[in-house]
DNA sequence: AATTAAACGAGACGGTACGTCTCGTCTTATT
DNA sequence: AATAAGACGAGACGTACCGTCTCGTTTAATT
């Protein structure tokens, strides 16, 4: 029961352009110098039709996110046949974000995001960060899957997230260790997913 | 080698002031709504007295930290001779902040602090979240310590950030389920690793 | 030629209602008290609508002078049919500000507004001081105008500013003396003195 | 009978330092930039030691004016034989400012001095301007004294500053004819004088 | 075609907070 | 006791954004 309304029809320019400002914006200056009124600007909009479709900067982002927009790079994990390895890799990667103009900055600025924003945090976890690990994680962890998988992968993506809150540097062999003592700790761990697998 | 100055010397009341007025207003309305003439006007404070001696807001927080006045009640581990059961409630405990008006929302809170001041990031996790979970998981783990102990902390400490930031429910079996994937699987891991060690 | 442009127009209400809070504020407290912060404050009005539209305090009261909302009640020489005596009463009354809460301290607020702004400086002359004085001051003079006519005002204006500036008393009859050492030496004039002297 | 003091007694050497901030800081950057931090920071004194010997920034430089600091090179007419053209001069060269950075700003800024202090006000007009004037005026008005001469001193001074604060443009014809209006109308007037002194 | 109504760009508005500057007072150690 | 130094509470400066609210124009669907 829908009422029929005339006129026009939401301007899908007006909203990449949006989303492409904010990404811009975010990628050179991080979430908290991001503004409404900058994205404005760059995407050369009225500011009130951002705020008719977003209500918050927060949600432009969470928009971008779930478009893949941000960090659209970083979405696969490399397959070089060792799994501890290849997760290692990726997850330096991530913390490094390498690509990025400002490096690990970004991550912090995600954080940033989520924490103020339900739905971009919601979208981080979902879409960023678990999305392309679970399949690879479940793998070297003999296939599990349900609570125990998802232990796992926010245990991984936490610990990469609370050492880039922290400033403190972090190398491949640290990362190694990480994901050792998550996913294959146990010496039983690799045969009984030998076993499985 | 301190050069010898003459002239008033810094006012401990006026710093005990903005520290107070910075703790109160953040618990009341959290990080983002922490503002420094907020905290200059409950202090009855002039501005200046706060940008002469903290560079920003974050670092008003750091300092508050490092004070223990952030979260004061929350620095011990009870204690009920079962390690993987108290590790479990004190994390879950860290999740709602139980005793705080607002909550996750607190931990959410400390998060975005840290994401935006390097030093209240390093204090976060050093004196906030890992000093009073160090003894107690070097235990669970079996006597473990350096680099693997610290992961296995950042693993734990991560999860529920990680899990605060997207807004996921989180009860105490899943809590435990976390705590047993990382301080070692089966329920008798504790008593094997001091077998072996 | 102007190019049209859409979105809102200037509020006039907002224009009054700092001109108003300005020229009050300006009576009560004089020049060097008025801030534009005051000024927002008791117009009820962002301070980004006063700096949009006008470049310092100066200017706001610039344009109250222009509007004629300061000393508004001061635009008219008596005509007893004397001239010279008019002329003395008027520029007396100008130098004490009959009516004013603050008296001839008004006066040097307007010079002190004139110092700091150019464009006060132009319309505290043209408009505030000479446009009430120039058409008696003409005829007492014989008639004159042009430069010789300027000159003469100039002198009577300039010669009551300084004292006001140098804190002298000043009466009656030193005004009248003024007067005739201006007016009174014109050759039309002339004939009027050298009977009396 | 002075009652004797024991301590130190006034420092010279501050009292003429702070003096000489205060007016090449006047000089340079006029006297609404000026301001008693700025001073003792050029002087290298302490705000207090000025704080205890001068209320307000405008007594400061009414005490430079005094020792003949502010202009000094100002304070002499010219000798060509021709009054009317000497003061004629002499007035311009004050509307100018010749010599100054800024030129007749500098006017202005002692204006805004003179409107902000009462003391600066008395010196402004008694010791800078009138002063010099004063002879040579008598003279060309053929011995005048009192308050008749009183009153061309300050309609010429007057008039001069009231152009400097319209910001008007003023050649030297103009001021001229300023000096006919006021020491005597007809070009003879000052040879006349000269012949009945 | 004429009418209607919403989306659009632009940007003015009342506000809050920013980080800096200066005010005039006060406190300290030195001379 | 006067000084150099400078911390303090106070509050104005001019700027940046907030989220809301006109404007006049453009664009569809409905008459």
């Amino acid at each position: 029961m829908t009422l029929p309304r005339s006129g026009p029809v939401r301007s899908e320019a007006a909203r990449l352009a949006i989303l492409d400002a904010a990404v811009s914006l975010f990628a050179e200056r991080g979430y908290d110098h991001l503004t409404m009124e900058g994205i404005a600007r760059r995407a050369g909009v009225g500011k009130q039709t951002i705020y008719r479709w977003w209500p918050s900067k927060g949600d432009v982002i969470a928009e971008a996110i779930l478009e893949g927009r941000l960090l659209g790079g970083h979405r696969e994990i490399p397959d070089s046949g060792d799994a501890r390895t290849d997760l290692a890799r990726w997850l330096t990667d991530l913390f490094t974000l390498r690509g990025s103009p400002q490096g690990e900055g970004l991550l912090r600025s995600l954080v940033a995001a989520a924490a103020g924003s339900a739905e971009t945090g919601r979208r981080l976890r979902a879409e960023i960060l678990a999305a392309p690990l679970m399949d690879r994680l479940s793998q070297a962890m003999g296939g599990a899957s349900g609570a125990r998988l998802d232990a796992a992968a926010d245990a991984l993506l936490g610990a990469v997230i609370l050492r880039a809150l922290s400033r403190e540097d972090f190398d491949g062999d640290d990362m190694l260790l990480l994901v050792d003592a998550i996913v294959g700790t146990a010496p039983g761990a690799a045969e009984r997913s030998t076993g499985v697998g």
